[in-house]
DNA sequence: ATTTTGCTTGACAGCGCTGTCATTATGCAG
DNA sequence: CTGCATAATGACAGCGCTGTCAAGCAAAAT
């Protein structure tokens, strides 16, 4: 089926009308430099007035840009934190009118260098935003370089060099509500790790670990268990928590759907939260304020680190100069009523 | 920025390799008939061999197609109804080597039709997918029959003529759940509507009221409240349903979202679910099982469903003939622990 | 053997735009 | 007023593919 009805006006149209060339109209509509302002202004009346649009696919063909970039995510099961990446993907893109083109996987795949080969080969995609964990992945790093296809991650374990990298404060989080909870006279305070893949993990452990320090309390391996950010995940660590000798009086969970996972379980073995046991999580998804009682949490502003992540990466494919290298985005704690 | 090392091979070089023509190659990779086996056999040994990829703007600009499709969605708080549907829609796109396109909106707005029409004539859609409520805009779907882009809607209201419709038996499924409660002994049964414009929200009403009337039991207006599927809403509706002089001892929300915010109110009022009262859902969406107490609701195959959707809607493009009516789909009910 | 028919194949002209480079204004110093 | 640098504009050749149409060819019909 030919395309609908829509546009058929070409930039030789605009030119007619205008009385100039195809090239000047060119010119004014991708905003390059030595066109006078009258000529400028004719033309882009004549834009308006038949309401042309250039064609994507000539200008991609003439120009070799596609106008495209992909997103890769690992397609997790709860979508909260990957629907604002997304959302602020998609504003940063509207606004330069580039197309987001996406890309889920699941991990670990064996052939994920095969399909994101495809996908950039395919699509001509010319950068990528790689959200945690796949901005650490050794093997899809290295391909993006070799096909010399730029890319931005967000909240990497490791810098990628040369590259966009986009992080928060983790780490400073993880203290500042690690502090939170010993103020309020918790001593053994249980933590459910993330995934080990994940950049965040291991910061939101070290700064649980460097507030336990700053207040004399000693690390007790026990009490640190392993996650994998996903809810039945944080239902057993939490099992295994509350099951030791001395059991934890709060627990710091890597994130929300964790923090749920345990909360249930705590729940089934009958301790009223936050009397018994108080519990915090990560990323303030709608699940956090959803639960009983809601959850005290951190919120991270990731459309905004999304949106700059993809804003810098489409600067950068267009000859921007790189960046100064970003300040860390700021995280905050929210208190609701699973702390005592 | 120039694309990266991807592919520079062309239709040119597997014409060379092959010893045929650039049309014969073109013929074996697009799948049309009249090729000699060998002929065919020989071209894809040699396409394989150089890997090559047809570049898609070359083929966009002259075969006047984009390949591409577009999701309009409503961009919602919670995410786990568009995150099935976007799933589903990319896995059908994938298979095709179709490009997926989102574009999300808030309503209402006053100026959809012009978003979208630079969204269509911009991109070169050729065909979208619309999601409830997006199949009942008349605004859109004049827009979309003027442009002469074909769409396939998702459980709409109304059925769009000469059009794909997804439906799935919303009525069918609210009347056992509602059957489901009255089996277990409740009388009093207070429903929380959905918005006006989802298709889904007519439907679930209407089933309500015939488990009602099959089993005797009188139609009360005041125990039915308008909701608009959000966690605010629901908790509003529950808070003026439990105020009512006979409050009633189950609640039937539109939606998970609106349910959680139902419990919520009730649990504040320091009721105990399901012992005082029952609570049900719809979509079982992860905040369902992760709630306390973990939700009864139905579960549709939305994924399933979007997949559907956009399959139909790429097989129309190209030629297909349409489709005998499909059957709705069927749902299903998730006894969980929130009723009694 | 010759004609007819239908299947295969290829030559070639664009699709609508941008890159390159030549050409023509314009501004300014001498 | 002339000469020269520089800004502004245009002519034209592709980018890599598909649509059209004509030509080649083998099998079937005469």
């Amino acid at each position: 089926m030919r395309q609908g009805k829509a546009s058929k006006v070409t930039i030789f149209d605009v030119a007619d009308l205008a009385g100039v060339s195809i090239k000047t109209v060119s010119r004014v509509v991708n905003d390059e430099p030595n066109v006078r302002q009258r000529t400028r202004d004719k033309v882009l009346a004549a834009v308006a007035r038949l309401q042309y649009r250039p064609n994507v696919a000539a200008r991609s063909l003439s120009g070799r840009r596609s106008w495209i970039i992909g997103l890769v995510y690992e397609n997790p099961h709860e979508f909260s934190y990957m629907k604002d990446v997304l959302d602020g993907a998609l504003s940063a893109c509207e606004e330069r009118e580039y197309s987001l083109l996406l890309r889920p996987l699941s991990l670990p795949s064996p052939e994920i260098a095969g399909r994101i080969e495809r996908f950039v080969t395919q699509a001509r995609v010319e950068g990528i935003i790689l959200p945690a964990p796949m901005g650490d992945l050794p093997e899809l790093l290295r391909l993006l370089r070799k096909l010399e296809i730029p890319f931005a991650t967000i909240t990497p374990k490791a810098l990628a060099a040369g590259q966009i990298n986009i992080l928060c404060e983790d780490e400073e989080a993880s203290f500042s509500l690690t502090e939170f909870l010993i103020e309020r006279r918790h001593r053994a305070i249980g933590f459910i790790k993330g995934s080990p893949g994940h950049g965040a993990s291991g910061k939101r452990l070290a700064g649980y670990r460097r507030a336990l320090k700053k207040h004399g309390i000693g690390y007790q391996a026990p009490l640190v268990r392993q996650g994998d950010f996903d809810f039945d995940s944080g239902k057993r660590a939490a099992s295994e928590l509350l099951d030791l000798p001395q059991a934890p009086t709060a627990i710091i969970a890597s994130n929300d759907d964790m923090a749920a996972g345990a909360l249930l379980e705590a729940r089934q073995r009958g301790l009223s939260i936050p009397e018994n046991l108080s519990v915090v999580g990560f990323d303030d998804t709608p699940l956090a304020s959803r639960m009983w009682p809601p959850l005290t949490t951190v919120r991270q502003p990731i459309r905004e680190m999304a949106e700059t992540a993809a804003g810098l990466l489409m600067d950068r494919l267009n000859g921007k100069a790189p960046p100064p290298p970003e300040q860390p985005f700021a995280c905050e704690i929210v208190i609701r009523e699973s702390t005592s």
